[in-house]
DNA sequence: TTACAGACTGACTAAACAGTCGGTAAAATT
DNA sequence: AATTTTACCGACTGTTTAGTCAGTCTGTAA
């Protein structure tokens, strides 16, 4: 009955199959059961909602990692845990992770405040400076190692993507390609 | 005067600021300096305009590539020539590089035929299946292990277009993620 | 029970768009 | 030299599009 939530949702599976000047507005609306006009009560302008699309699915998913992810034991289970929730919410999520791919190499992230994704990533990068200044992983620029370890996971995310393995082999591969990420950053 | 290179060019450039379907055909046309019809007399449509450009780069990738890159004494400096050559050809080429991310998660990226795309790869594959049979690198798929190189070199991409580096410390940087890389595949 | 606000509608419009077409000029083929 | 083919032009068009607007419906609270 929410119509703001059944227009996103339509315009996350629109926009993933046709792309985002690909996908009209009106057939947003139509595939949201909603009328026209109603979109733009919501959302400005398509360019709002294509904005509003990734901040709603990026708390949802920061909303998603907090709740699974808990301290654990030693740093490198910590690590671990954060790597297989990551894993864990683009499979259970794929379009809203194929979305974000999307609009990530588009022009539309230059809309995003550089400050807003700093403030994102800081638990990260402080999670990964405790992890240098304790001589558990290498001494490298925070945000270096963090890129290094998004594109590792998101490579993942691509082969199993890609590929239907059963719940066993998925997990065998994200444990193995754990430990190679592990190796990467010690 | 080659008024298919000026309309590819302008697209390109085009096509990473405003994106496929947010830059006109009539703007491309512009900025090339060609005539609106001239556009269409070179691309059937504007979707085919957009592969064409996409081709076009990857091939031009690929002759540089094996330009630049002839196998070394060792597996292993022959796959960081590899490394080197394909982080070098994104440094030199932004544009390209950029409107390359953007096409592969955009739903265009579904018009390139797989076996095109596996036919680019075999090389790789090959390479890296050799490096397994001689026990040189962990024998993992070689699909996941390709996937998690590519991964990697457009990790460092992204750190290295992000910043403004001295060549000397692109280089250290490169040397020292190869290393990484190299920890994370042995 | 009336008054008001905000949700919602869908027909509408002005602008933008991809692609056409009739034509010219130059190059290639005969 | 004649003919055909190809490169190129730019005004034009039918359609599609984002966004508007005048007004209806629904709930709430005075």
């Amino acid at each position: 009955m929410d119509k703001r939530k059944q227009i996103l949702d339509a315009a996350l599976k629109l926009f993933v199959e046709y792309g985002f000047h690909g996908t009209p507005t009106s057939l947003i609306a139509k595939e949201a059961g909603v009328a026209n006009g109603t979109l733009f009560h919501y959302f400005a302008t398509k360019d709002a909602l294509v904005i509003a699309l990734y901040v709603d699915i990026k708390s949802r998913m920061s909303a998603y990692l907090s709740e699974q992810v808990e301290v654990q034991k030693t740093f490198k289970d910590t690590i671990r845990e954060q790597y297989i929730a990551s894993v864990f919410w683009a499979l259970e999520n794929r379009l809203e992770y194929r979305f974000t791919e999307q609009f990530k190499t588009s022009p539309f992230f230059a809309q995003i405040a550089p400050k807003e994704i700093e403030e994102s990533l800081k638990p990260y990068y402080d999670m990964l400076n405790r992890g240098i200044s304790e001589n558990l992983i290498k001494p490298q620029p925070v945000d270096l190692l963090f890129t290094l370890i998004s594109s590792q996971t998101s490579g993942l995310n691509q082969y199993l993507l890609n590929h239907q393995f059963s719940k066993t082999k998925q997990h065998q591969v994200i444990s193995d390609t754990f430990e190679m990420l592990w190796n990467m950053i010690t």
